[in-house]
DNA sequence: AGCTGTGGCAGGGAGG
DNA sequence: CCTCCCTGCCAC
């Protein structure tokens, strides 16, 4: 493997610079002394000790504002080294015989990496977990769960109180055992030391659990600080050390404890879930028990016991509760099983550790394969470049209505293909890494895939998918690394380059269509639905089609077809239905189906896209008057009349901004304050609308689920009709507006006719998306 | 010891 | 009414 990839030596990610050798450092920071730190646009090497003769750099500015820089961290530390030299042959000679070989071998390599802290070190250190060669399988991994009596789901909010206590703890692992700690008839504290009994005799790589870093570990962490008993999670028996974090994804950001254990890693599946989600944005929830449903791998006869009904158990039917544990834990491996390999895979060539390889995120990701090659070549850093991007990929939409048939193609992998071909890099990446990595990324994944076509055993195949998804992710992030404001190796200039050459490519495949008798539907970046030729459709004509589509582009660029629809119902600019040949419905957009929308929204949207496409005018009255007659009658679910909405920020942001005039007020926030428990980020609130008036201020009316009285049904129906006829507004465009009125409205004068109604296609103009309707030719 | 990007639509509240 | 601004959610 390219030595990009795999590290510069096989052993170690750990090198580490000897202060002597500064005169070979590429830029010293002698060399700029007389120089205003902010001048220069690269991080020089210096010694911490000297940092202060740099004019305008501090220590404090340092600390302050390059702090949260780990990379340049490692960069300027050097006057650590001895103690850390020491620190390091400390641990390694603890964990086994080997070790001085080890670090004898340290002395002779050159930079990358100082780790300050000695477990992390050791974590590195160990060759076990370094993964180098294993296989996924190979990995002891344990899953812990813990239960807690008394406990609600504000975690910590009420935690001294004396009957909040784990009075079970749940344990497997991935070769076949399965054990419980039992609370009954002994002390926490006992149950504690049990657990670390145990894990010192199992001695796993890795602990696992589902949102371990969000309760499990701080809870048992909390506990014994209590308790007074020592947290001997570490191969070494020294206990974790823990520190707030943030985990991002999409526009989210949920704060966790992070935890770093000596000689073993942490996974959290909870973070792996939500990792999966933001690719594939089709989930409802993030909790085990729908996860594990989701994913189909929830044990047959599983036991479910509601979260606030636990402590009960406890007293009442322990039986039940324990199996629900167990079943709990078997679900968490299940999980990751499904979904760690990939990361798995990836920590054999970053220089991060298994956790932080599921913690972190792309752009640490690259910047820490750039990072080490600049240090090994002893290069300086270059500092973040100013300026923004300012343009994206090209998003149009031609024909608003119901088309057929459809065909989908799009380019392969459009912006690394860009990059790849136009020789895209920043241009602060003296060294050329950028493109090298991404080209030998790219090359390392076409061989997986070829690889996974060719092997027989299904374990294999799984096992060579993993890595090549794995690569596949990053490299997807480079482009998106170009244009991140804070990276080290930034270039918005090639960012711009990148989409507008992806803009430039893609109308030249809409023109390439045109010309050869396609109507184009909708562009997204990188894909275009459109209608073939004379609406003659078979898989070998329309692969005949796409195949010319991708001669006709340049050299590196190739068009596939993605897919192959009976209909499509176009609605706007990235929101659209599919129905494929199978029957197989498809909905996308957050204008059509959103999941902030209320369940019977979601529904209605559905079924009367389903009639839309099946032509089933009578149909889609029928579920207009179906939902009109539900609301009325008062007899619809209260969860299907619920909004639920994410905090994404906590309760503090929200009141200072509504303070400040920056936000409005918002009902989701205002139900959780009204519930009177802890806003907290990440956090997901279901509320419904009260009262009679039709157009109520909706964070005056609203009130939340749990409040929902079944003999005093207070839902402001009024309110439901209205919303119900704003989803309805969405089918406006499809018919005149007589037949508009007819469908969507109940039969109190007159029963609905459907003949002579019909669905019509508009075209939209990209100058101005309202135009006349114009029927559709049959 | 956090953090890849732009583009589009909907809904709510405030104020003209 | 309308416009503006903000957040949330989503496609790619």
């Amino acid at each position: 493997m390219n030595p990009l990839l795999s590290g510069h030596n096989s052993d170690s990610h750990i090198v580490a610079a000897h202060p002597a050798d500064e005169k070979n450092m590429r830029v010293y920071f002698r060399d700029i002394q007389g120089i205003r730190f902010e001048d220069v646009p690269f991080y020089p090497f210096f010694h911490l000790s000297d940092s202060r003769l740099i004019e305008g750099f501090t220590r404090k500015h340092w600390a302050k504002e390059l702090g949260g820089n780990a990379f340049y961290k490692y960069l300027c530390a050097f006057e650590e080294w001895p103690a850390m030299w020491d620190g390091l042959r400390h641990v390694l000679e603890s964990y086994n015989a080997t070790a001085s070989a080890k670090t004898d071998s340290l002395t002779q390599l050159e930079v990358v990496h100082i780790l300050t802290d000695p477990a992390t070190q050791y974590l590195l250190q160990s060759g076990r977990t370094l993964f180098k060669g294993m296989a996924f399988d190979d990995l002891h991994r344990l899953q812990l769960d813990i239960e807690t009596y008394n406990t609600p789901s504000s975690q910590f909010s009420d935690s001294r109180r004396s009957s909040d206590r784990i009075i079970l703890i749940a344990l497997s692992d991935n070769r076949g055992w399965e054990h419980l700690i039992d609370g009954s008839g002994t002390t926490e504290k006992e149950m504690l030391l049990e657990l670390f009994r145990i894990l010192k005799e199992k001695d796993p790589d890795v602990i696992e659990g589902h949102n371990i870093l969000g309760f499990d570990l701080p809870y048992i962490l909390k506990r014994c600080k209590n308790l007074g008993a020592i947290p001997a999670f570490g191969r070494d028996g020294s206990a974790p050390r823990s520190f707030d974090s943030r985990f991002s994804v999409a526009e989210r950001s949920i704060p966790y404890t992070g935890v770093e254990i000596a000689g073993r890693h942490i996974v959290d599946t909870l973070m792996l879930v939500q990792s999966y989600d933001m690719i594939k944005r089709n989930m409802e929830s993030y909790g085990l028990k729908y996860a594990a449903k989701y994913f189909g791998i929830a044990p047959a006869n599983r036991t479910y016991i509601s979260g606030n009904r636990i402590s009960w158990h406890w007293d009442n039917d322990r039986k039940t509760l324990m199996d629900y544990a167990m079943d709990d834990v078997r679900e968490t491996r299940a999980l990751s099983e499904r979904l760690s390999g990939s990361s798995f895979y990836l920590t054999q060539m970053l220089p991060l550790n298994y956790g932080a390889v599921i913690r972190s995120g792309s752009a640490s990701k690259i910047e820490l394969l750039m990072t080490r090659e600049y240090v090994r070549s002893k290069e300086s850093m270059p500092k973040p470049g100013e300026g923004i991007q300012t343009s994206g990929g090209y998003t149009d939409v031609f024909l608003r209505g119901v088309l057929e048939p459809i065909i989908h193609a799009d380019v392969e992998s459009l912006y690394p293909s860009i990059m790849i071909t136009e020789a895209i890099k920043p241009a602060s990446d003296v060294l050329d890494v950028f493109p090298q990595i991404l080209k030998e990324l790219t090359q390392l994944r076409l061989d997986t895939k070829r690889h996974m076509k060719l092997a027989g055993d299904a374990t294999e195949r799984n096992r060579l998918d993993a890595m090549q998804s794995s690569f596949k992710i990053l490299i997807n992030s480079f482009y998106g690394y170009l244009g991140y404001r804070k990276g080290l190796f930034n270039d918005h200039v090639r960012a711009d380059q990148v989409t507008s050459t992806g803009q430039d490519l893609l109308r030249s495949m809409m023109r390439t269509i045109q010309t050869l008798g396609g109507t184009v539907v909708e562009v997204d970046t990188d894909g275009i639905f459109f209608i073939p030729p004379r609406g003659e459709t078979s898989r070998e004509v329309d692969e005949r089609f796409v195949q010319q589509l991708s001669d006709s582009m340049p050299a590196g660029i190739s068009v596939a077809l993605d897919g192959r629809y009976r209909k499509m119902l176009s609605y706007r600019m990235k929101n659209y239905a599919l129905l494929g040949y199978d029957e197989h419905l498809t909905i996308k957009g957050s204008a059509l189906i959103s999941r902030s929308m209320e369940r019977f929204g979601r529904s209605y949207i559905k079924q009367c896209i389903t009639c839309l496409l099946d032509g089933d005018l009578d149909g889609l009255h029928n579920t207009y008057l179906h939902f009109h007659h539900v609301i009325i009658e008062g007899s619809i679910d209260i969860l299907d009349l619920a909004k639920t909405e994410t905090l994404n920020e906590g309760l503090h942001e929200y009141l200072q901004a509504v303070e400040s005039g920056k936000r409005n007020r918002s009902a989701a926030y205002e139900v959780a304050i009204g519930m009177g428990g802890v806003v907290k980020q990440g956090m997901k609130v279901s509320y419904y609308i009260s009262g009679n008036d039709p157009n109520p201020k909706s964070f005056e009316s609203c009130k939340s689920v749990d409040e929902w009285n079944p003999s005093f049904p207070d839902q402001n129906k009024a309110y439901y009709l209205k919303r119900l006829n704003e989803f309805s507004e969405k089918f406006m465009d499809f018919f005149k507006p007589q037949d508009y009125r007819s469908i969507f409205s109940p039969d109190d004068l007159f029963p609905f006719e459907s003949h002579g109604v019909r669905i019509l296609t508009t075209t939209v103009t990209s100058a101005s998306s309202l135009s006349q309707g114009i029927p559709s030719e049959e």
